[in-house]
DNA sequence: TAAGATTGATCCATCAATCTTA
DNA sequence: TAAGATTGATGGATCAATCTTA
């Protein structure tokens, strides 16, 4: 009974109220899903997702193991076996099996890779040019970094 | 937490540079995460979930169709329609059709809806509080709010 | 035809259990 | 036994397709 044809004006003060009481942790979901979809369709264009794509980024600075990956993505090993598995699979990287320690797999970006990471890159600054809403962009994205960082340790 | 003794000073610098370079949609989901994350395990004690919880709290206002529980919560009906099947199963809501359009199920909170929504906000209270960590909490809180009512309108 | 809700397929993440190699 | 990686089950979200009722 509150979603009908009423809502002529102040359609944006309604959902800033919905949204208002919500739980903090629900408020940073909301958003990443947000901020992120914005880009999806562009990687998709790639044959990339967002978490290959961050696998990517840690990987332009070298090969990793996929337990060193996990944790600079700070995912789960079972998490990043199942990702580095869709980028391999995609030709964005490759596995190799260590032969001083044949436990271990080495993930090395390829050059498809570190094409689609940079293009990826370039688009990414475009979009989020439109965060410009919030103020002082900044320092929001160090509270956010204030908060991985601290609650992470 | 990474239990190796050879970080023995600047860890969290380590972690700080890892993150600063992401994207603001990782860093967003990252945060959303590790916040939310603090909180399952009191959740589960009630046999409740994030997306339980806030239907919960939307339902708390009166009865809602399935359609405008999903656009309050904002989600697709295809999530809210999982999401209601699980609460329903747990016993914190009922659904009934609706009588005069048989179309519509009427979504409402029962007693034992209404206790965990209770006792989940009292917790929340506290586990937030670990948030203090963001200086000017109040604002952060505000920029996300702008960050998901105009992206979304 | 359209509206409301459900089911199937996919992706990101988790934990628990397993498999291989050290 | 432990370390590194994988597989299975589950939860949260999406889109596409379907089913029922208006």
């Amino acid at each position: 009974m509150r979603g009908d044809e009423r809502e002529v004006a102040g359609d944006t003060d309604r959902v800033r109220a919905d949204v208002a009481s919500w739980p903090t942790g629900r408020l940073l979901s909301m958003a990443a899903r947000m901020v992120e979809s914005r880009f999806e369709g562009f990687l998709a264009g790639l044959e990339l997702t967002h978490a290959g794509l961050i696998c990517l980024h840690h990987l332009a600075g070298g090969p990793l193991s996929q337990r060193e990956l996990a944790q600079l993505c700070r995912v789960t090993d079972q998490t990043m076996s199942r990702t580095i598995e869709r980028i391999a699979r995609t030709g964005h990287a490759e596995r190799t099996s260590d032969t001083r320690d044949r436990r271990r797999t080495v993930v090395t970006i390829t050059g498809k890779g570190i094409e689609a990471l940079a293009a990826a890159r370039a688009e990414e600054r475009l979009s989020e040019q439109a965060l410009g809403a919030v103020d002082d962009y900044h320092r929001f994205r160090q509270q956010l970094i204030t908060l991985i960082t601290v609650a992470g340790s």
